[in-house]
RNA sequence: ACAAGGAGCG
């Protein structure tokens, strides 16, 4: 059945409705049939791969789910346009965990219930620090600057996840210095971060500054070379962006 | 053992 999980997940992670529905039917017609954690996955797999209405019946099917099956289902029902589904999944959950008030609270940013978020958040029993990202997460992607900056400096704690979402929010809005000096402070940065930071001396024009960068990286991947080469080309500097091109390691 | 938050193209 761990065989069964790491199938699932692949499928989730590729967005693998045919092959997910294969391992589903293995799943069936094995002995782990009935068994509670691998039914959470598929509905994980099955929200993944948009198909609302398997998952429902993956979870109806389920004699008793836990908490793990009922996020899943919120996840599911929210990441797919339900909210409403998600909503009334939350209200039927005896004890809520701080995962199901903020799988509820991402529900609502991802339908840009801004406000609704904000009750959702202040109205929270507990949270933490992916509670906190999460509403943060609110704001920088939504143009909401002031208000993730302010929750920034309120956050209890933070991590490279938090940082970084508040480092793009200041390089998408023209502040390069700010944004460099939440790069300068992580303890360490990683390739999430660099590529954010590099992205971000791109999108301000300043592509000498966004090369600097990158030839400073330990171990640049695709998604940086791309980010890179798509600055050479919203700067015009098409001979440029023909040797980035040339140098990136697979370029296909 | 499984759930919620951060990067480019598609």
């Amino acid at each position: 059945d761990s065989q069964f999980a790491k199938l699932l997940k692949v499928c989730s992670d590729s967005n693998d409705l045919i092959k997910g529905r294969l391992v589903h039917d293995q799943i069936r017609r094995s002995r782990c049939h009935d068994n509670t954690f691998l039914a959470n996955l598929l509905i994980q797999m099955y929200g993944k791969c948009g198909s609302v209405a398997e998952a429902t019946k993956t979870f109806d099917a389920i004699p008793r789910p836990n908490e793990f099956s009922c996020n899943m289902l919120i996840a599911a029902y929210a990441n797919n346009g339900h909210i409403n589904r998600a909503e009334a999944v939350f209200d039927s959950m005896g004890q809520k965990g701080v995962v199901s008030w903020t799988s509820m609270l991402s529900g609502y940013i991802k339908h840009r219930r801004i406000r609704d978020a904000e009750r959702i958040f202040h109205g929270m029993p507990d949270r933490n620090l992916v509670t906190w990202t999460t509403m943060l997460s609110a704001y920088t992607q939504n143009g909401y600057l002031d208000e993730a900056w302010c929750l920034f400096e309120r956050m209890p704690s933070c991590d490279m996840v938090a940082l970084t979402a508040m480092l793009r929010a200041f390089a998408e809005n023209g502040y390069l210095e700010e944004a460099r000096s939440i790069f300068n402070g992580m303890p360490v940065q990683d390739i999430i971060s660099w590529t954010t930071m590099v992205k971000g001396y791109a999108q301000a024009g300043d592509i000498d500054q966004a090369q600097r960068l990158f030839d400073c990286m330990p171990e640049p991947n695709v998604v940086c070379w791309t980010a890179l080469l798509q600055g050479y080309g919203d700067a015009q500097q098409l001979g440029s962006a023909q040797r980035i091109f040339h140098e990136m390691p697979q370029h296909d």
